[in-house]
DNA sequence: CAATTCCTATTGTCGGACAACCGGTTTATA
DNA sequence: TATAAACCGGTTGTCCGACAATAGGAATTG
């Protein structure tokens, strides 16, 4: 038996390091929001490595999302955005293959408490564009539109909050769900009018301030969600895909 | 000006459509969990590209989640697990350098509603294993041990919930307030017995099967937690990393 | 049969090369 | 002169080939 003095260093490879390197540079701001990344050529230099270990790292950041394709084929660096956070959240829900059950059991678990939130955050603004994306509801038809509605109209109170990871954890539910709300508004043709008037009573529950009033219409709003879904004839377990 | 009758068709670079004809693998479960990826060599070939193509096809896959370094070098399918997907969620969240505040308003949110949905969904094993938490944290004294104990004991309740989307959401708070729970339970000396007779109450309306105690409860807990970063001088807007 | 020594397969990394493509510049044309 | 066409340099996407390090297994040896 040899020696076993020195506990097994595990030098991470080149390309995490390119990744790490350039992660902190991003997270701390020494790599702006937008900025175009030095290219291929040059951090293969600065870090001398080949060009085709800094490309297994940018490969890797790509992934994470923090740096993009720009418009000259150049890679922009890309401060986190929410809704990015929240759209690689989702996709990391979906390889789950959770069930339409499992989503809507969130959402009936947390969007009423998060338009209690909201309606004690609410700004004028904000109830504004709540209004603004109400009012849109009433006057359109195609249910590409009306599911970009509903889904606006949730994503707004997300934004409400005013708290990050409420808002991430939020988009992430609505993304969820609105691949296959599209069913449900298409089967239905009551639907964009149930939405409206669902929509409606939580614009007064804001513009009073009434956590209670809001909390109780967005149950009743997920609630009329679920029986869209059954009347509809969509199997709740259905993957969400 | 040319015609332009043939709208820019972009083709994705090859790496992505490794990684996106892997990824459909893994998800099928055409590639089991488990499973050594073939040899990258063996990948070059069957796709009929370079093998450092192939690569960073499989860096992005690595990012993912989806692969992971096996004992051998070689790599080997990890179908996702709820774990990995909340820890990436938490990760995400984090490098938006979100507060404490944010966390702890969410957890104040959504813990109460985890709690009453467990309470419902709550199953003899699982009571069990929040008991053995509870013991365990009544024995031992090492600060370490008792952030174990109090995440393991969340971690626990977010699992009764027998939900995936909802487990994920609540492992993905628990991880970004575990980072900075030990600050508080190394500050305050009772702070392993106030969380000893919170999770005890629990445990209590878990038996009772009470939706009502339980989230009752939890929120009088999650509240003690914030007076706890109080009293122990951690700044709320301090960033959770 | 256990410990040790090859041998082979595979990964991590490197060097170099080239076509495609984008943005900008120069040149030709109305 | 204004505009369209041709050109050019820089960058990415992809390829070819190569080699050191190392892990696992096979062969060898005690």
């Amino acid at each position: 038996m040899t020696e076993t003095r020195f506990s097994r260093l595990n030098r991470a490879p080149a390309y995490k390091l390119v990744y790490d390197t350039i992660e902190a540079d991003i997270v701390s701001g020494r790599l702006a929001d937008g900025a175009l990344l030095p290219t291929e050529g040059a951090l293969a230099e600065q870090f001398g490595v080949h060009r085709s270990t800094v490309r297994e790292g940018i490969r890797l950041l790509e992934q994470q999302g923090l740096i993009a394709r720009g418009a000259a084929k150049r890679m922009v660096v890309a401060a986190p955005k929410t809704a990015d956070t929240a759209a690689r959240a989702s996709k990391g829900l979906a390889l789950h293959g959770v069930t339409f059950d499992e989503v809507w059991a969130a959402l009936a678990l947390f969007q009423p408490e998060a338009a209690r939130l909201a309606a004690r955050h609410m700004t004028p603004d904000a109830l504004i564009a709540l209004a603004a994306i109400n009012d849109a509801l009433g006057q359109q038809q195609s249910s590409e539109q009306t599911v970009e509605s509903a889904f606006a109209f949730f994503q707004a109170i997300a934004a409400a909050s005013g708290n990050r990871v409420i808002l991430v954890q939020l988009q992430s539910l609505n993304l969820l769900i609105a691949t296959s709300l599209a069913r449900v508004i298409d089967a239905l043709p009551n639907a964009s009018a149930r939405i409206r008037d669902a929509q409606k009573n939580l614009i007064i529950a804001f513009e009073a301030r009434d956590a209670d009033k809001a909390a109780e219409w967005m149950r009743k709003h997920i609630d009329d969600l679920r029986r869209g879904y059954e009347v509809a004839g969509v199997a709740t377990d259905t993957k969400v895909v």
